[in-house]
RNA sequence: GGCGCCAUGGUCAAGCGGUUAAGACAUCACCCUUUCACGGUGGUAUCACGGGUUCGAUUCCCGUUGGCGUCACCA
């Protein structure tokens, strides 16, 4: 049987980081197997639809690159791909009905007041389990409370004695006591289905051979096998992927800054990065490769290997994978996203090509460009005078002042400024003075640049901004050094 | 609170009865060096606890503890 396995978002305007992982998991699943990835939007809460929350969903899944082959947008055979246009087509409504003729379901008529009576609170959770008043009405009762239009949900009729074991391909079996099974909603008063139901009919309907989701329907499975038991369905494997969760192991939340795919966008991470870092929370290859595009991920990928535990999301080493895949990049598309971001800070005419691949390998987000490069532009005159002592090169304030004057003298008498010519010429100079090169060059590049950590070299730094300014900035220090 | 799941360094993790318990990020030291970075070398740091089973447990079983999830007409 041909492996299918589906992405279904809610359209909530927001690209959760792990349901990222969720769809590139399912996607790696059938892509490993030369299978099938659909794509099924869940918006049966009409309550919560945002607008534009479809256009993220496509945007998100283009960005990463996973491509369905199934999907509202494109079509399939076993569509619609929107839950709402499967509820205009009494989908969920007949299957429901089904279930009761079965006697696996009922019509429930309770309404809130009497729901609310059945809540109780335990530690500040309210908690319910419905009581099953519905499921001693009888036909008559039924008939005429839906004739006189009373609102009704439809619930699932689940045994209170007995066991169901449910099995999913990670976490084994798991069993769990009938009296634990509430009757959940499967229809709702407003005729849409609950996720829960939607997702069992749709998934059946449409063919999924492997259900891939988050840890947290974990407690809510066996429910599911008791439905496809009753419509006697094949069940499907299960796959429950492990959370995601910051350094507090709490669920990563808009408050932590980079929840979602679009957030780390937004950070100037690398859409395949991101996936690449992902895929990395909660699987392991069994090679020792830790770097791989998507197309090496399908090839690596078994879902068997997809750990239990929850992982925390650790933004220093995606900062640090960033970096790498940044390093690697080709010089014309790292040109091409970095050039807006040295066009910020440098407005003179600069050679912005060579400043840019100065800090090719020394950058872990494009957003880090401006300010490790604005000197090159434009120098603080205000900056630390401590500078001009360094400990490791046993410099001290007077020996810079005097290296920069002498280096001044030099400088006016030069003409050509490339690289090589001002490092051969300083290079002597410190000979004759029996200064070594890195103490010599410390003063200078504090000098053009006020700052301690820069992109470059001394001599790289004057080529780069030229004569004039570089003889300009070194009179200006040694004012400031007095 | 009931039920369920999980448990290897600070973090991601390999391991699937016998290992000097991989690797990566972070961290520290040193080397290299036209600063920083990069790179190189090395170091610190992990099997939550208690019982079993076994000739032998990180690995299997039970319990404890801790964390998380769930208990909606949300998904």
């Amino acid at each position: 049987m041909k492996v299918r396995t589906r992405f279904a978002p809610s359209p909530t305007g927001y690209m959760h980081i792990g349901n990222l992982r969720t769809a590139l998991y399912a996607y790696l699943i059938a892509k490993h197997d030369c299978g099938d990835f659909l794509l099924r939007i869940e918006d049966t809460d009409k309550n919560r639809e945002v607008e534009g929350a479809l256009d993220i969903i496509y945007n998100s899944l283009k960005l990463a690159g996973l491509k369905h082959d199934e999907g509202p947008d494109i079509g399939g055979p076993v569509g619609p791909y929107v839950q709402s246009e499967r509820v205009k087509a009494g989908i969920y409504m007949d299957y429901a009905k089904m279930l009761v003729e079965k006697g696996e379901a009922y019509y429930c008529f309770c309404d809130d007041e009497r729901l609310s009576k059945l809540k109780k609170t335990i530690n500040g959770e309210e908690i319910s389990f419905y009581d099953k008043h519905c499921l001693s009405l009888s036909k008559e009762e039924i008939e005429a409370n839906l004739k006189a239009g009373k609102p009704f949900v439809i619930r699932q009729n689940n045994p209170t004695t007995g066991t169901t074991t449910f099995n999913d391909d990670l976490y084994g079996d798991i069993t769990v006591d009938n009296s634990e099974l509430d009757d959940m909603v499967l229809i709702k008063s407003d005729g849409y289905p609950t996720y829960n139901f939607a997702n069992v009919v749709d998934d059946h309907l449409m063919n999924i051979t492997h259900v891939v989701r988050g840890n947290e329907y974990l407690s809510s499975a066996p429910k599911y096998n008791r439905l496809y038991d009753a419509f006697g369905w094949d069940i499907p494997k299960y796959i429950h992927c492990p959370p995601i969760t910051d350094e507090t192991h709490h669920k990563l939340s808009k408050r932590h800054g980079a929840a979602s795919f679009e957030d780390m966008i937004a950070l100037g991470l690398l859409p395949e990065c991101i996936l690449n870092f992902v895929a990395l929370l909660g699987w392991s290859p069994a090679s020792n490769e830790e770097i791989f595009d998507l197309n090496r991920m399908i090839e690596l990928f078994d879902y068997r290997r997809i750990s239990k535990s929850p992982a925390v999301l650790d933004m220093t080493k995606l900062r640090w994978m960033n970096g790498k895949y940044i390093e690697m990049m080709d010089e014309n598309r790292y040109l091409n996203l970095a050039m807006p971001y040295v066009d910020k800070v440098i407005t003179k005419d600069l050679d912005k090509k060579k400043i840019a691949l100065l800090v090719k390998t020394r950058i872990e987000v494009f957003p880090d460009i401006p300010d490790k490069i604005a000197f090159f532009n434009d120098m603080s005159s205000d900056y630390d005078k401590n500078l001009y002592a360094n400990e490791k090169n046993k410099l001290t304030k007077d020996e810079s002042a005097s290296i920069l004057n002498d280096v001044l003298n030099i400088l006016e008498n030069t003409d050509d400024f490339s690289n090589d010519n001002l490092f051969t010429i300083l290079k002597e100079y410190g000979k004759s003075r029996d200064i070594k090169v890195g103490k010599l060059m410390w003063p200078i590049r504090i000098a053009l640049s006020g700052l301690e950590v820069t992109p470059a070299g001394a001599t790289e730094i004057a080529s780069i901004i030229g004569r004039g300014e570089t003889i300009n900035r070194i009179k200006n220090a040694i004012n400031y050094i007095k």
